[in-house]
RNA sequence: GCCCCCGUCGUCUAAUGGUUAGGACAUCAGACUUUCACUCUGACAACGAGAGUUCGAUUCUCUCCGGGGGUACCA
């Protein structure tokens, strides 16, 4: 009887640890995406290993010159950095695919010259009709048709001007691992079919690509997507064939990550809008909050804790630890550990990663903190700790401060903020107007505007300080929800407060 | 059809062969606040079902159910 311990068990990783990211130059990154590549990173950087970063690009339809900017672009923007690749180069290049095409030609002729592999004439067609006929299911897949076609039939083939797929013979056993996060995995024999490596044109699948590479820049610990599961049992056959025809060293342990999932109970696909990376930066996701929340997909760092660096991850990051099921993609727990993350954020780091989102909305002249006026600076400076605890992402900035770097005597008030205007707005701004024309510029302190408006509006006009205040808001930011109040009046001056005090009761 | 994966509050998760099954987000109620936010208090809320093993199963085994993926000359 086995050991059930040992049944059930999760491999050790190897001593030096050699992980991969090789996505595919195609459309715009996704966040499953990125929690891929997060997740290779945090176990080379735990383990003090290597991460390989390959670019994909077999599939000439798909693979655009764009879309290997834009994932660039992403990690060095997310700081994924990576040991051996694209950009730096490494001993096993060149690491895109679409300059390796030899190699992969030599290896599939090497695979078919020792039998690994066999010329496959069928077409789809045939295949289906023999599997009818047969009494078999439509998608019982191919049947292992041309494994015994003899010289004479190959070439009549030819002859008609048929040229050959190149198809990996499967064994007829049990095909099973150990996978790092699931286990023991296995595949009954016969499940697997006969698969195709190399396509009659010559093209080669990345069903022997892939494995190539991996065996190639010997990568030793593979961390995928889940939906890659089912393709295991293949590459672990042609590692065997490629270890015996000495290309492989070893073959490596497989990790199948869970999906991130979007509404209902499908897959976060590229359509969806919450799946685009690009998105959430530019709605003002910073980058240690949006990993953070990827790294709680699938896996946890404590008991009760859910903030953390990046550093702390990759000291207590193992894959073993990473669940194997499904994550939904919650926005609102995103923006919530984003807005953590915000707050940590020192003030002057805060500042300078505002002021493009400020730039954007046209709240300021420049995009860079370096390029602002001493005017902008000085404002934003003052208004850092007034806005920084009460957003959650950076593109909540700009609204927050518009009002307060505007010189404007008027600001119009948004449609909930006017609906604050309650019968007695204008005798309160007349009261605050009167109030505040008297205070001597020297006096125009947060701490004495608050006393003196709650003595003279509250205490003796006998307003309720919701009705007090609510106008003078407005007044001021034109918004329902603001900065708080008389900081802000600090902030813009005597001059503009009374200003806007003035205009505001005009325009009632 | 066949193969494979997954199954703890609405969501992300923790723990365990014996606990009031813990935390976070969301929601609701309250405190604080001029508003919003922040912060704090509290509430609501979960082991898919059935067998088996066991003194005792959420935990181990099996079956079923449900969800997902694969079954490509896509990756």
């Amino acid at each position: 009887m086995r050991d059930m311990t040992e049944e059930n068990s999760k491999p050790a990783l190897p001593e030096n640890v050699r992980v991969r990211f090789c996505p595919s130059p195609t459309g715009t990154p996704h966040v499953g995406m990125v929690r891929t590549a997060l997740f290779n990173w945090a176990a080379a950087r735990h383990t003090h290993g290597t991460f390989v970063f390959r670019i994909e690009d077999t599939d000439n339809e798909r693979d655009s010159k764009e879309s290997l900017d834009q994932i660039l672009e992403a990690l060095d923007w997310l700081g994924l950095t990576w040991d051996e690749g694209v950009n730096v180069g490494g001993p096993d290049g060149p690491y895109f695919q679409s300059q390796r095409t030899d190699i992969y030609k030599d290896v599939a002729a090497k695979l078919l010259a020792a039998g690994y592999a066999y010329e496959s004439f069928s077409t789809a067609e045939e295949i289906a009709e023999r599997n009818v006929a047969a009494g078999r299911p439509k998608a019982f897949g191919y049947d292992g048709y041309d494994r015994t076609l003899t010289e004479e039939q190959k070439a009549a083939f030819r002859e008609q001007g048929r040229k050959p797929a190149l198809r990996i013979k499967m064994p007829e056993t049990d095909v099973s691992f150990d996978d790092l996060i699931r286990g023991r995995i296995e595949f009954k024999a016969g499940s697997v079919p006969d698969y195709v490596i190399v396509r009659p044109n010559g093209d080669p699948l990345y069903t022997l690509t892939n494995p190539v590479d991996d065996a190639l820049m010997r990568i030793n610990v593979v961390l995928r997507g889940e939906d890659l599961l089912s393709s295991t049992p293949r590459q672990i056959v042609l590692y065997s064939y490629l270890e015996k025809l000495g290309i492989a060293e070893t073959t490596p342990l497989f990790g199948h990550l869970p999906y991130v999932m979007g509404q209902g109970n499908k897959k976060l696909s590229k359509r969806d809008p919450e799946s685009n990376l690009f998105l959430h930066r530019d709605n003002g996701f910073i980058r240690e909050g949006l990993l953070n929340y990827l790294a709680l997909l699938g896996w946890s760092i404590a008991p009760d804790r859910d903030v953390f660096s990046m550093d702390e991850m990759i000291e207590k990051f193992d894959v073993r630890d990473v669940k194997a099921n499904p994550a939904h993609f919650d926005i609102d727990k995103a923006i919530s550990i984003n807005a953590e993350h915000i707050r940590l954020l020192e003030q002057d780091d805060f500042l300078k990663r505002s002021v493009p989102y400020l730039h954007k909305a046209g709240v300021v002249s420049a995009s860079a903190w370096d390029e602002l006026t001493g005017h902008e600076r000085e404002v934003l400076t003052a208004a850092a700790p007034l806005v920084q605890p009460r957003v959650r992402l950076l593109g909540e900035v700009p609204g927050m401060v518009a009002s307060l770097l505007s010189d404007d005597q008027y600001i119009a008030p948004e449609a909930d903020a006017r609906k604050q205007l309650k019968a007695s707005a204008g005798e309160v701004l007349d009261a605050a107007i009167a109030a505040l024309s008297d205070v001597p510029e020297t006096e125009w302190k947060a701490e004495s505007l608050h006393e003196l408006l709650t003595s003279k509006l509250v205490d003796e006009g006998g307003y309720k300080p919701r009705l007090a205040f609510g106008p003078v808001r407005v007044a001021v930011s034109g918004r329902r929800v603001s900065p708080p109040l008389f900081e802000s009046l600090e902030i813009i001056g005597k001059d503009v407060t009374l200003a806007r005090l003035a205009n505001l009761q005009k325009n009632l």
